[in-house]
DNA sequence: TTGACTCGTAAGCATTGCCTTACGTATATT
DNA sequence: AATATACGTAAGGCAATGCTTACGAGTCAA
């Protein structure tokens, strides 16, 4: 089964403390059970599953329950909103995305 | 004179608020006294000053006094942590933007 | 110099955030 | 069935956040 939530999603709330986005970062490469995450933590467990709460209202991860473990997974493609308020300000200092930006219009026209 | 700050330059809590994101995006055409930006919040003046003076210690604004007015300046490459932060998901946008791509080439095909 | 204007800061207050310990529930193991 | 494991949730303490009104300092204009 897995679990998203229908809380208000307030991802930029979300990632504002240093140790949910520690969190994220480590679930970039795989899935992992609470006691996995809450391994890498000074704090107390509940502590960790608290975070991950406000992760999982933010729909930044998912849960899915296996036995007895429950696994949180990424959902990357939440992040979009902080990317593209990013790119507002884009032209700022990036040579990279526009770079990239030409690259894809460029492809639009082929 | 200008004035930057000296405090824990927390970043991410400065953009965590709605209210300070919009400030920096107002900032983005050009510099604003504080009443200049004021007067598109319903929130007082006061408070006003107080989530600018968030956003100068993060370092995402400057201050620069003109008589009696005081206005401010974004410091758009003060987001920098926070673009750096998102590379590390990038993959995960690639994998998106393929999609986009291979939808819009099916969608040529048509 | 008097008064108006721009703005920051102080003080007070309600709300939220973040942590802890204690406990309950569901699943697995023996 | 009894116990261990994995985890969420409740309750409570305490600091931080976010707002308000009141006030004061600096600047300009008459």
């Amino acid at each position: 089964m897995v679990t998203t939530s229908h809380h208000a999603p307030d991802i930029f709330g979300a990632i504002s403390h240093p140790a949910r986005r520690r969190m994220l970062d480590l679930l970039i490469d795989t899935d992992r059970s609470v006691n996995m995450i809450a391994g890498q933590f000074e704090m107390s467990r509940p502590a960790v599953s608290q975070h991950l709460r406000i992760l999982l209202d933010a729909g930044l991860v998912t849960e899915q329950r296996h036995g007895r473990e429950r696994r949180y997974r990424l959902v990357a493609a939440r992040l979009a909103p902080v990317r593209d308020w990013l790119t507002h300000y884009e032209r700022f200092w990036d040579h990279h995305l526009m770079q990239l930006q030409q690259h894809l219009a460029k492809d639009n026209r082929k």
